[in-house]
DNA sequence: TTGTATGCGTTATCAC
DNA sequence: GTGATAACGCATACAA
């Protein structure tokens, strides 16, 4: 017993193997009854189709290589189900190449290897100015690119908006500070500081992305539109070491009440921790915002920005899809929004 | 201009197809000097074969799957780069599968993903035999397979003996404290104490691994063998951040001369920090060793273990590859040997 | 709307 | 040793 070809499959539903090919790539042109007389003989055989022989056939590769940077996090797997979800529904296969370090992103790309024999390339949190820029010896991918989760001129992209987030933050940081303010009347400083904790932004490197810039400028622009000012600002690296001795160096010399923006989940959590280790009461005296609802932020109640990450996934595949289906045109951009979730770290 | 078809190369080198074929897959029975002529007219073409109709000819997909898990470490990309040298020289792709979560790995596995259509498997790092174990819904891989960097029963594999590199610690340590007892006579504790850290070994996990196990066992059966003794022991979860914890806590409690033993550079970076923190001298009173050799242990002078990881992902490409041309008989293990690197964190 | 025939670029099997 | 030629399984242009 060999595997079922389009051949046998053709011949038990009694037509010929061009009607099978056709209700396989879905070309309308086909009769309902022998359409689905042909499924039938498919079920019944457990068909399917030959991977190799279609991409012969039809002279693509029908592949997909999906860049990715090797971090674990919830994120990339949310895209990733996004992704592969639209790229499956259109019949394409998709190649992850982790960009586990520098030189492998040239090889990735080099003429000899799976990635360039794709039909398209999705690249994630990368800042493809900076890596196609030239002196670094990487040629560009030739053929139709979309990014994800980055943004740049003339490539199509689909991107989660961190200004947006940001301000968002920003409004409601601002709010929750007035409120606290009219509570508790006289006080000087008008319901409590605010602070925030920024994310590093690494320059000089490949793996460079704008979006903790963005969350920042966006929240520092809300703020000061609603009247308010930040009371100090901190830096930490994406390292949960960094981040809890950040924590200490903020709660060591804020003036509480205070509200806390971090613009990561993992400086948020960070913060919980420092706060829970000194005994202050996060949602009274220590409002704490965080930024990813990270899957452990309901459970610890963290106030935070949640992010459309499947949905922007699907829309950078449909992006590709509809260049690898000739479109031509101008890039397009496709912007998805954050949205503030307000729980018990902010009193809420 | 299409892309030259091994026609065009036969042509231009005035031999049949079948005789370029040849040449591509080194099947020994063809002249030199027509040979010769075939590699120049693919030079001269800048010819590549279409790996999909090699597939579709060949009846294979020439691809192995390697899955592995998510961890920026470079360890992987030292594995990788073993593996992929293997297989691209016997003119195999490789599609790497990043773990991301426990989800993944039975899509991976589904019957209808790239992964599955590989010629053979290549799992790093993870517990087989927990991984399949019935219950989870997980169905192993019905090709050949190879493990590496983990070692069970009747599969093949190649790894690192890790309780050789704890063995080869304790010894270390042990004799440290011998030379240093007999520098400083009289003193009670005969040359300083012995302290270890452990990585935490998550249990009930997927992504579950003996290598730490291991380096423990060898490293206490050592020491005990050598009659020393341990007197304090730590255990970190395999983060920065708990490290630096651990660290500070075994710095707090520990009487010095002392040497730590680190099961891994990252808890030994920590203890490097926190001692440089108070002021200690690293490679005197405080000795410490690590494992792994990571690529900042030389500079920052660490006495660690080093381990032939490329090598242990070519062996255990090349065992998979004799799976794969028809190699029969028992499962196949391929030992690695780690070896003591010794720096001024030892004094040395 | 559907069946047939041709081509995709290799590898493998023959003869020579 | 080497050159024809038949598969491989599918998509597609063309004919019906």
């Amino acid at each position: 017993m060999h595997k079922p070809t389009i051949q046998d499959v053709a011949r038990r539903a009694g037509v010929g193997v061009g009607t099978v090919s056709r209700v396989l790539n879905n070309h309308a042109a086909v009769r309902d009854s022998t359409r689905d007389s042909v499924l039938g003989a498919i079920a019944e055989l457990n068909y399917t189709p030959n991977p190799h022989a279609r991409r012969i056939a039809g002279g693509k590769s029908y592949t997909i290589s999906v860049l990715l940077p090797v971090v674990t996090t919830e994120f990339y797997v949310r895209l990733l189900d996004g992704l592969e979800q639209a790229f499956q529904e259109a019949r394409y296969d998709v190649a992850i190449f982790p960009l586990l370090d520098r030189s492998r992103l040239e090889r990735y790309l080099g003429s000899h290897t799976l990635a360039y024999q794709a039909d398209g390339l999705v690249m994630a949190t990368y800042n493809l100015t900076q890596m196609f820029q030239s002196g670094t010896g990487i040629r560009p991918y030739s053929g139709p690119t979309v990014l994800v989760d980055a943004h740049a001129e003339g490539v199509d992209c689909a991107y989660m908006d961190n200004l947006l987030g940001g301000r968002l933050a920003g409004e409601y940081a601002s709010q929750l500070i007035r409120q606290q303010g009219e509570g508790q009347q006289g006080e000087g400083q008008q319901g409590g500081r605010l602070y925030a904790v920024w994310v590093e932004t690494e320059l000089d490197q490949l793996f460079t992305t704008r979006v903790f810039d963005d969350r920042r400028s966006g929240f520092l622009e809300a703020v000061q539109l609603s009247g308010g000012r930040v009371s100090g600002e901190y830096v930490s690296s994406f390292d949960s070491l960094a981040a809890r001795t950040v924590a200490a160096q903020l709660l060591d010399e804020a003036v509480l009440p205070a509200t806390v923006f971090a613009s990561a989940d993992l400086l948020a959590g960070a913060l919980l921790d420092e706060a829970q280790a000194r005994g202050l009461t996060v949602g009274g005296e220590l409002k704490i915002i965080g930024f990813d609802d990270q899957p452990w932020a309901q459970g610890r109640g963290l106030t935070t920005l949640h992010q459309p990450v499947e949905a922007m996934g699907y829309e950078a595949a449909q992006l590709l899809l509809a260049r690898l289906s000739g479109e031509e045109g101008p890039a397009r951009a496709r912007r998805f929004e954050p949205r503030l979730i307000v729980r018990k770290s902010t009193g809420g």
